[in-house]
DNA sequence: AAGAGGCCCTGATAGC
DNA sequence: TGCTATCAGGGCCTCT
């Protein structure tokens, strides 16, 4: 669910909050996520000075002082929590989600500073915690991410060359992080159905001009979903995000046998699956 | 090389 | 009421 745009939000509140402050003690309740957090990952973090927040793809990286990072994925579930101390020397949940109460149930990881913490919740556990020693491990472990949508290498040469001998639809093509990164399953659909083209389309067919619109609409949605704080979907009591409201703009996800929302289109909003992915596209406009 | 399919996980929901 | 089945999907893995 987190995507290139969930993921900045986290990130820009991060900046905001925990930017330049000491990592005074780490607390693990779970070490079960995507990858099994090591045993001396809490005394490797401790006293450690966060020197800004960064973001790749759908990957949050702690830059700390030292040169080393801390790489956070938040899966499908993740959400981070912000608490801070209040005059009461109190913690009062100032969270980046709208959840007034924090989440009772899987909470796994605890990061503590001088006069606030934050807690990463996430029930399916798919997100994980990396510690990196220095730029070369962390240039070595995003390597196999293809370009972000709004990097100049993700251009119309870049594409025509990519799909040369692909056989594949083009929506597998762009949840497919090797090729793009930072998309996932809803703004997929939400890019092609602004291209006006099918879902099922073959990569190694797609027109010049189709390619051209597949980089433009790209960035488009992805920049319109940042400025709406993110998309909040299904469980808006614990995950939606503060300023989540890309949702109330979706064109097809989650739209299914509904009517086209694109002027003068007699259309219907189909789902169909592609590689056990729900996908959403207009049957008249999309060809 | 390319593509198909499976697995990890929990919670919400549907159907009986 | 309580059971089971299905779906949600990001990343990584294996197999052909």
């Amino acid at each position: 669910m987190p995507e290139l745009p969930e993921v900045e939000v986290v990130k820009q509140s991060l900046n905001l909050k925990i930017k330049q402050k000491k990592i005074e003690k780490v607390i693990i309740k779970n070490r079960n996520l995507r990858f099994k957090i090591p045993l001396n990952f809490e005394k490797v973090l401790q006293n450690r000075l966060i020197k800004k927040i960064t973001r790749f793809s759908k990957y949050i990286i702690l830059n700390f002082s030292d040169g080393s990072f801390c790489l956070i994925h938040l899966g499908m579930s993740g959400t981070i929590h912000l608490l801070q101390k209040n005059s009461l020397n109190k913690f009062t949940n100032t969270s980046f989600y709208n959840s007034s109460e924090l989440p009772k149930k899987h909470n796994h990881v605890v990061i503590k500073f001088k006069d606030s913490k934050i807690i990463y919740n996430d029930p399916r556990r798919f997100g994980f915690f990396k510690f990196i020693h220095n730029k070369k491990e962390l240039d070595y472990r995003l390597s196999h991410l293809g370009p972000e949508p709004f990097s100049k290498n993700f251009n119309l040469k870049y594409l025509m060359n990519y799909f040369l001998k692909k056989k594949k639809d083009i929506k597998s093509f762009l949840i497919d992080q090797k090729f793009v990164s930072g998309i996932g399953n809803i703004y997929a659909s939400e890019i092609l159905f602004l291209c006006k083209i099918h879902p099922k389309s073959v990569a190694m067919k797609l027109s010049k001009k189709n390619c051209k619109k597949i980089i433009s609409n790209s960035r488009t949605v992805l920049n319109k979903a940042i400025k709406s704080g993110g998309s909040s979907i299904r469980d808006f009591k614990n995950i939606s995000g503060r300023n989540g409201n890309f949702q109330k703009k979706f064109r097809v996800y989650q739209r299914g046998d509904l009517s086209c929302s694109r002027n003068k289109c007699n259309g219907k909003i189909k789902k169909i699956f592609i590689s056990n992915r729900s996908t959403f596209f207009c049957n008249s406009c999309q060809k």
